[in-house]
DNA sequence: GTCTATATATAGATAGAC
DNA sequence: GTCTATCTATATATAGAC
């Protein structure tokens, strides 16, 4: 997954990649912008370039190619993901555990939503650049996830809700916000949403899921 | 939101169109797997000529351009929505009306899922071909829907759970199926869904969300 | 390390023979 | 109506001056 970076040498007087570090994370930053809006194949070099005020020349010195600089980008991504979940345990309270899971999961939706677009878009193209991602890893980390659903269910602490598809629920109700976001404002008349939206938008699912689930909702917690 | 199509005319020995129309479909289905998969700007029309099997002059000459294809393809998903939706009234048993509606998304995940992902690219790209049709007449419509949740509310016939938010959870619950079917099936070890995986998923989905307003599910009817 | 100029491939689109 | 050949723009990528 990882790619070269060519080999090179700074100047004497300056500090070791203090220029390369300031130039990749600019470069990355719009990126992200021009991914999250045009897809991998829909991007150009130079429209990145353009952005971020560099030649395009530059962005091929630092990544190598434009796969390179697509897979840096998502790699960013998963790292963010990586940071963000992995909270839930079978000694939890499923209720607490499970509005906190949503809440983690629509903060994400509210501040990252070009990353979230940039990997539905991966996904929803076949996701190839994913491949090495969706591994045995990845299968493992997702029955540990079910297995606490599964470990609640069984100490008669929720209704048997099949677990893997109650993640998927979760999934797919918390991204719509950062992946759908262009529809839901141009249905509600919105020119973006705010973090009031997501509040309220995040009450109203911890409320519908954990009901559903057979849980009480614990006291909202200040934010 | 119509494009312009080229004036012609036909050979007096064959039906007016008889030609027209088969290539047109033959063209709009290929179009249809190429624009899933590599969104709008990273189709080639090359790719589509020879998937369809056609010089890619024919495409120009039937649709005029790459835009035009791809209005008429997404012309065609709308109409198919068109026909899935508008079956809620304020009159309906909410947990049969609502249990309907979430069969109804699930079917279309299960039987378009081109569509869906066609659909999900061009609104996470900022969704411009489709300002004709998010407009007055498409928030009317939305409001509509709202309304037979609040209709339903005020009568007490369920809890009261925003109505805004509790769409955009069943159009998000839903859609995942068909848009993040790679993600899935990676996760669950399968090649692809089954109708039976989409018939565990839709009464997980039944079972939580009716439960999640207050509603008691009713008895499942066959398929 | 940086940037200009350029090589090469492929895109959308069209002219014109059939 | 159909298809070959081609035009023009733009894409990725790189060579080489600075």
């Amino acid at each position: 997954m990882k790619f070269e970076i060519p080999a090179h040498h700074t100047h004497p007087d300056k500090p070791a990649g203090r220029i390369r570090q300031k130039n990749e994370e600019a470069i990355l930053a719009a990126a992200i912008e021009e991914f999250a809006r045009h897809g991998f194949k829909g991007t150009s070099m130079n429209s990145i370039a353009e952005k971020v005020g560099l030649p395009k020349a530059n962005l091929h010195y630092y990544f190598g190619n434009k796969l390179g600089l697509y897979v840096a980008v998502l790699s960013q991504i998963l790292d963010l993901w990586d940071g963000t979940f992995n909270n839930l345990t079978a000694e939890d309270d499923p209720a607490e555990a499970l509005a906190r899971y949503i809440r983690a999961k629509m903060e994400f939706s509210r501040r990252h939503p070009l990353a979230s677009r940039i990997f539905a878009m991966e996904v929803i193209s076949g996701g190839e650049c994913l491949s090495d991602y969706f591994n045995d890893d990845y299968r493992a980390w997702f029955r540990s996830r079910a297995a606490v659903f599964e470990a609640w269910i069984a100490a008669g602490k929720m209704d048997p809700v099949d677990p893997v598809n109650l993640i998927f629920l979760l999934w797919g109700s918390t991204q719509h916000y950062a992946d759908f976001a262009t529809q839901i404002c141009r249905l509600t008349g919105r020119t973006r949403l705010t973090k009031k939206d997501f509040d309220e938008a995040t009450d109203t699912l911890i409320r519908v899921i954990l009901k559903g689930c057979g849980l009480t909702p614990p006291q909202a917690e200040p934010a």
